[in-house]
DNA sequence: TCTGGGGTCCTATAGCCT
DNA sequence: TCTGAGGCTATAGGACCC
């Protein structure tokens, strides 16, 4: 049987603030957007003093600003996290390099082979990232990644939760289906519509049934995981399969030159970390989202991989065109797809 | 009234080929 | 020649994750 561990850093942007910023320890304390909560952006993460508002991540800055005026706002600096979070994940990389990186803030790790006992492994982890990095995180351990991501969630900040095999259904029924990774809110509100609302009732709807309801992939994925089962390997290694860069504008637009000088300029953006990273593509995407939230997507797959700013910006504009422009704009994002590695 | 940005994966559909 | 049936690929949309 194996031995995963999850953790997750508590309010990982909010802690790393407030270690950089005493002053703002013990104050509700919001990461979001460009920290301006006047402005169009969302919360990324909000200190435990803030959640008592009902303030939580990608709630809109200004509703956040209306439940808390008091509270103190602040930009998304990815740089300095992802600083903190090597510094995390070179801890966790001195028990095992059988991790899996989940964003910036969580990640899997197979500890199975490990001689230790998983409590003594986990506190270890846990002393070590508070004493070198000044920082608490919340873990979970159970035999499967999706048994470590719930047993993380269920005792937080600085948590620690062992399910064990013979536990997993008395630790896993009572909860919402919405604590099953995949559930969201669309998914929960059909499931209520048929009677279910915890993992438990899920668990009583047979295979063919929830195959009928949400096809085969996601029926067979309820149906196991209803039950605390899931084999999915952990991801050590991954190759990125698009590139892309979107921008919302601070104010819906119908003026062309600003569109056209906006995807332009993400164009720019992601053709040069294409080059950094090494890669052509050979699909362009572009995202339109209109006033009224509308999304649509219109793509233009090229003869050849490539790496051209001239090539994919014209492939850009030429997507953009075939969609037109009929109602105000919101949000404009290009993305390059069908990836291949430069060799050198 | 609000509803970011950077991703992944899945599904449906349409066109093309055998 | 006509009529499908499948398979494959590209496209568009949508749900979900952190």
């Amino acid at each position: 049987m194996r031995r995963i561990l999850h953790i997750d850093m508590d309010a990982f942007f909010a802690a790393v603030e407030q270690m950089r910023h005493p002053e703002l320890v013990g104050k509700p304390v919001i990461i979001g957007g460009a920290g301006d909560p006047t402005m169009r952006g969302v919360v990324s993460t909000a200190s435990y003093e803030a959640r008592k508002y009902g303030i939580h991540s990608a709630m809109p800055l200004q509703r956040a600003y209306r439940l808390c005026p008091e509270a103190i706002f602040l930009p998304v600096d990815y740089d300095e996290y992802m600083r903190v979070s090597e510094k995390i994940k070179d801890i966790l990389r001195s028990f095992t390099p059988l991790i899996e990186n989940v964003g910036i803030d969580e990640a899997f790790l197979d500890i199975t082979d490990i001689d230790m006992e998983p409590e003594k492994i986990a506190n270890k982890i846990k002393e070590r990232i508070k004493k070198e990095v000044g920082l608490t995180c919340s873990i979970g351990i159970g035999p499967n990644k999706l048994i470590a991501k719930i047993a993380s969630d269920m005792k937080k900040p600085d948590g620690l939760t062992i399910i064990s095999e013979e536990d997993i259904k008395v630790a896993i029924w009572p909860l919402s289906v919405r604590k099953l990774w995949g559930v969201g809110p669309k998914t929960e509100k059909r499931l209520k519509g048929m009677g279910i609302h915890t993992i438990g009732d899920l668990a009583t709807v047979p295979l063919e049934s929830l195959i009928e309801e949400f096809g085969k992939s996601y029926g067979n994925y309820l149906y196991e995981s209803s039950r605390g089962v899931d084999e999915s390997p952990l991801i050590t290694y991954w190759e990125p399969k698009s590139i892309s860069r979107e921008t919302t504008f601070q104010r819906d637009t119908d003026k062309w030159t600003v569109i056209a000088k906006n995807l332009a300029e993400l164009t720019k953006d992601v053709v040069e970390t294409m080059k950094e990273s090494g890669y052509k593509g050979k699909t362009v995407t572009i995202k339109i989202r209109f006033k009224d939230f509308e999304t649509h997507t219109r793509a233009k797959t090229l003869d050849d991989f490539s790496d051209s700013l001239e090539t994919i910006r014209k492939a850009a504009f030429e997507a953009l065109r075939r969609l037109g422009l009929k109602k105000k704009v919101r949000l404009i994002g290009v993305r390059v797809s069908n990836l291949a590695k430069v060799e050198h």
